[in-house]
Formats: structure tokens, sequence, C-alpha cells
DNA sequence: TTGTAAGCGTTATCAA
DNA sequence: TTGATAACGCTTACAA
């Protein structure tokens, strides 16, 4: 961090007025052609960067955007959160800013409070949304520019999200369309609303198709192996054709139980998740599936986050970012 | 970031110059008590807390840490990438840093090299080792404070790192000591050096045994489901009464295929991993399993940055970070 | 088109 | 024990 070149060094080795190598360097203001190229071809060669911090206090900025991750996630929630993160990325990068990582509890987000009172950071991403989250209401209430990846009931969010309502529904309407009419659902925990849209769309292709949701065909709260079997056994006792996990953990628990209990599928069963999965596609048999790009949902967060740090307040968006993938499981 | 107090105010309003303020806040310099405490009750109440960014040009610090993620890391990777990061946070936290995340493949550590060019971190943490790495290659060369976590071979850098050699030996040596004798071995990419050490391992505890290594019962590389099975064909027409995995994955594939051609465990095979996870704890049966501490791992490794960057040289260390978990599946 | 100089919010070196 | 004042490296009116 030490003797390295600065704005000055460049201007006085070049004759020039830090000034006019900052513009030069910026493209802000106007400068004859011949020194713009002068200067630029100079720091190419010499391979200089303006330092971040320099520029962030001049600016009242820090080029970083917060990435909030809880501790929390568990390995299929990682999957997600990392290609989110790729996606963020992949979109910030280019713009010169840069990801900090905070890590919070659901109910410690010292971390995230910590990052805002620093002033370390110039939004926030907020990955997953919860039913009474503090962190969204800590950053509402800070006034910093933030965005939340998913669905929320608080209209005053900027929300990136995929439309997993038409998504959820558009997969179990076509299982209805297969034929099967007594289709169970398996969801876990209710306390993220992803939880309960899922279920919302679920219900909505069941309407759809003039059939009232049986609440003995739906469980919710599997979040253990053990509560994965009771479930399964609950449900079948209600004669399912096909059931739906909303997720791939839960998916693959009730794999699990279903060798256990010799229930064969598809033969005995019909088995499809509202979350797709390597660990799916490749099992035998391979499980039907919504599949989304999670690395879209965090480029277009990125995007929608910056915009906000620019000064504008974009719209939130619903993203149709997903496609039904019909596989051996649900024939 | 607009009309937040600054240093000034609180002078100004305490009919202080900044100077003393700056120093009751940072501890640094001789001031009278009453002065000091003034100063602090004040900042307080008022929830100052100084510009990180002003600090940092002050300082020439960011007080962040780049940490490298992968962005090829695979689901059980990540797992311990993020309890990692959940260690390198709670160390560095308290201290003042963050973690500026910064996710590279292979081929392509360009943003590593923004983030180290455009000075963004004080120091970085390489989550990986690999062969002819050019993350590591690339920090070495600019200067900047690194430490990796994971074993290489390249003395100069500071590693953090388990003692894989003696935890691979002991969990081989408590299932000789069970009266296994004929112990198998299956492991994966054997690029990886962290393979080399747990066969190491394994064949350290087998000679203290007085058993020669028998290359009939091992077998690396070891990777798709599809070569889990011919390797654990060929492995038992050995006739083991014991098989040791090198990690979860490998472990789960085993464990499959034990399904599929109806071989019990531990009945007919005992079974143990040199890579515990929760998955292993809950399967059924549940799965012996060397249990290590990823973020000790992050911990040490952030602790050990932040001497670095304090200006001082630390040793590479390495971590007794393990346990044996004796499970069902070795009864 | 270019230069001068005043910030941005801290820390640190002097004096007082 | 305190207070001016000069850094730190950059941006940006305002002048020239």
């Amino acid at each position: 961090m030490k003797n390295r070149k600065t704005i000055d060094d460049i201007a006085a080795e070049l004759g020039l007025s830090k000034s006019t190598v900052s513009r030069a360097i910026s493209g802000k203001g106007r400068l004859s052609l011949s020194t713009r190229e002068r200067v630029l071809s100079y720091i190419n060669k010499h391979n200089y960067k303006p330092s971040a911090v320099a520029q962030g206090l001049a600016m009242q900025k820090t080029y970083n955007i917060g990435v909030v991750c809880p501790v929390d996630y568990e390995i299929f929630d990682l999957q997600y959160f990392h290609r989110c993160l790729q996606g963020i990325s992949e979109q910030t990068t280019d713009l010169g800013y840069d990801i900090i990582l905070s890590m919070i509890g659901r109910n410690d987000i010292s971390g995230l409070v910590r990052l805002i009172e620093n002033h370390k950071a110039d939004g926030v991403i907020l990955t997953r949304t919860l039913f009474d989250d503090a962190a969204a209401d800590y950053l509402k209430k800070s006034g910093r520019p933030f965005v939340v990846i998913g669905p929320s009931p608080d209209p005053d969010l900027i929300r990136i999200d995929n439309d997993h309502l038409s998504a959820c529904s558009e997969l179990t309407g076509i299982l209805l369309a297969k034929g099967y009419t007594r289709i169970a659902l398996m969801g876990g925990d209710d306390t993220h609303i992803i939880t309960d849209t899922r279920r919302k769309g679920y219900e909505l292709a069941l309407r759809k198709a003039g059939i009232e949701p049986d609440p003995s065909l739906i469980r919710m709260g599997v979040e253990e192996t053990g509560q994965a079997g009771a479930a399964l056994a609950e449900i079948l006792s209600q004669d399912p054709d096909c059931l739906i996990c909303m997720d791939e953990k839960i998916t693959g628990m009730v794999m699990g139980e279903c060798r256990n209990r010799h229930i064969r599928i598809p033969q005995d069963l019909r088995l499809a998740s509202f979350y797709n999965s390597a660990f799916l596609a490749n099992s035998s048999p391979a499980i039907t599936a919504l599949d989304i790009d999670d690395r879209k949902l965090g480029a277009a967060a990125a995007e929608k986050l910056l915009e906000m740090i620019e000064g504008n307040r974009p719209e939130s968006v619903l993203l149709k970012n997903y496609q039904v993938i019909l596989r051996e499981s649900t024939m």
C-alpha cells in the first residue's frame, strides 16, 4: 500500500496538472484529444489504477455493495446463494463495484448494522426475505439503497424476484393436465415467504382446474428427516397420485423415505420439485422440477441496486425466469 | 451518505479541536480523562461512527480483507467455504475489517487482480489451493499480504491447515484397533494435494500396526457415480472388511452403490469417511467420520492474515482441529 | 483546453 | 493536555 504512483506523480511526469489527469481518466470535462491520449497511454503503460479509497472519499462513495448472507443457510440454500453471488459479481465488477459480504443471523443483524454505520457500502442486496425481516426493517430506516431478492409483502421494497407464483402454478398445472388429480404438497420453513408463495401457486393451479385444495394433502414445516417420514406417512394415507416438494432438500428426504418404504417412483407415486438441482437431475429416477436461473436473479438485483445508487428509483421486477423440466419421476 | 456528523461537527459542538476528538476516539495520545469521557459519551449518545473511507485514506488502509471464492466450487465445497467464511467473519468483524468477496475461475483471476490493483483490500485469504495456483502466484508477486487455507508445496506461503495426516492416521488406527485388518481406501482427484495427504495418513496407520498397505485395496480418481460403482466392485473382490472414503461425496456414492448391490452396512461392510457432514451424520446408518471444524480454519486464517497486515510475519500453522466420530457404520 | 485550489473526513506532527 | 496544520489521493468548481 506504499509507494504507488498517485495522480500527482503522473501529472508531474507528464507536465500537466492533476485535474487534467483526473479528467483524462474519468472522461469528464473537455480536454484535447492529444493530452487525453497521452495520459491514457501513460497510465496504461505504467498500469496506474486510481485509489478506490481516495476516490471514495472525494465522491462520498465506497464502490462497495453489501450482500447479506444468512449464517443459517444450509447446504441447498448455499448453492442458490453462490449462483446469486455469481450473477451479482458479474454485474457489478465491470462498474468498479466490489461485494462486501455480511453474515447475519436471524436475530442478529449486527454485522449489517456495522456495515451501514461504518459506511462501508453504498447499497445492500438482501438475498432472502423473511416475514418480520429485521434486516429489511433496519435498512429501510437507515435510508441506504437496498433491494431484496425474493417475495415480500412490503410494497415499499424494491424487489427482484422470479414469478414463483406462475412458475409453481405452471408446474402444478402440467401435472394436472397429465391426469393426476390428487396432487400433494410438502414444504419447509413457513417463516420464509417463498414457502407461502409456492403454496399459493400450487393452489392457484388446482382452482383453475376446478379442484379445491385439500388441506390433508398439504404439509408444511418439514425440515428434518424425521418430519419428512411422518409427513409422508400422513400424506400417503390420503392416497395421493403425485407429490410436489417445495425444494431440493425435501425432495431428497422424500426420495429416501420412499426407498425405505419400497414406494417406487414413478410407478407408485409421481414426484416433482419446485426447485431444481443437479442432484435431482442425476438421481434415479430423475426428478421433474422447476428450473430457475439464480445467476440472472443476482444480476438483476445488482443492476437495480446500482440504479438506486445512481440516484434513480427503479421499479420492482418480476422475472419470468424459469422453465419446467419434465423428467422420469412424473412419467 | 450525506449529512452525517463528522469529527469536525463533534469538535465544534464540544468546543474542542478535531485532533482532540480523534485522540479520544482512537485512544492514541494522551488527554485528560474528563475530556475523553466527554467525547466518548457524546459520540455514544449521538451514535457517531467514523467514516471508514476517510480513515482508510489517512491510514493508507481499506479495512477490508479479500476472500477468494472459486466460481467452480460445487455443492460440498460450498459448505466448507461457508463455514470458513463464518470463521473469518467472526474473527475480523471485531477488529473493524470487512470481507470483500472475489469470485475467480481456475483460469480467470481477473477479479482478484482488480481487487489488488484498485487497492480495495489490505490482504487476501485463498480458501483453496491448487497446483500451479495462478491466484497464489499473482498475490506473491503483488507483495500484498495473503494466506492460504489448505496444503501447498510452496514453503514461502503462509498456510493454515489441518493436520490431515494425523487425523486420517488416527481414524484408520481406530478402525484397526477394532479388529478390521483389510481396510480399503477410496479417493477422488489425485491432483489435489489433500488426496495424497489422506492416503499417506491411511498408510501410516497401517504400517504402525505392522501391515503393509495393499495397493489392490486402494482406489483413487473416483469422481463420478459410474466410477464409484466400478471401484467398489474391484475393491469388494479383494474381500475387505472395511472401507474408508476420502470425502462426503464419494461416501455418498458408495452408499448408493451398496444399496443397489444389497450390501448391508455395517453387517457386510464397515464404512467410514475422512470428511464429515450433516448428511453422513443423519443417514441411516450414520457414518463414522473425521470431523473438522472449518470455522476454526477460517478464524485461524483471518487471525494470521491480520497479523501480516499489522506488519508481522507469522508462521504457517497446522491445527489439530479434528475429532473422530464413531457411528453405526463401523459398529 | 488547462491550471489552481478547495474540499472529502480522518490521522499525525508539530507547537503551544 | 490541547490545538493548528499538513498530509492521504482524488474530484470539481472556478479561473486563467
